[in-house]
DNA sequence: ATACATACCTTGAATGATTAGGTATAGTGG
DNA sequence: CCACTATACCTAATCATTCAAGGTATGTAT
């Protein structure tokens, strides 16, 4: 019977996706590189984050995918569902929440 | 041969953790308390989590234990070594980097 | 021809966190 | 006196997330 919880701290990948492609729908190859460049090289998702997330997000309905060929190869192009929208606003308030957090404690005294 | 570097948003209670510890001397349960606090309620880390982390950094030479009865009951204060200033540092600025890169992703054309 | 970039995908293992227990003493209310 | 709560320590089982490392296939440049 223990369905545990997601770990606290979890879900920035998820956050990261759905927040590039409420911005305007991408593919999974080209999260992979968005996804570096927007946080400044801080964060590197691989392939093998990045598409797995997207499938579940998929499969929760918070993104529609679509086929299209584009110079022979195929890509799977993903666009951010209402539904979508509303889980980006909460795991972007967990998050800011959380991080938060973390930087009240740290600060406690210490930085600059 | 697999060593799988730790995941890219972990280490936080280890974080507070020490940071905690690294202003004054506490002990585990008081430890528990203390984040709630530090962090304005928005973490929450259970004694299933501090415990482990306190005996692993004790383990890596980032804590040194001792125990001090107190009102009949025993307590195991935990104190910073330098090794562990050293880790904090390390784990500060990592937090600082990834929490930045993140919230540079979400704040592209976004809030107010 | 070879190699690299694009573009999709999955599987196995490592890791960290959560839940849920378990032990024991001290203090409080009925 | 007894039950209950708070203090204080601890661990084991489960689970989800992530990472590394593969595999397939097409296009482009050398």
């Amino acid at each position: 019977m223990g369905k545990t919880n997601p770990p606290f701290m979890t879900g920035v990948p998820e956050l990261l996706v759905l927040r590039l492609l409420s911005q305007r729908e991408m593919y999974g190859y080209e999260l992979v590189k968005s996804v570096r460049v927007v946080t400044s090289e801080a964060i590197s998702l691989g392939e093998g984050v990045i598409y797995p997330v997207l499938h579940g997000l998929e499969k929760a309905g918070a993104l529609t995918a679509k086929r299209k060929p584009v110079n022979g190869r195929t890509r799977v192009y993903y666009e951010v569902t209402p539904l979508g929208r509303e889980r980006l606003e909460r795991l972007n308030s967990d998050w800011d929440r959380i991080s938060a957090g973390v930087d009240s404690a740290l600060g406690e005294a210490g930085r600059v």
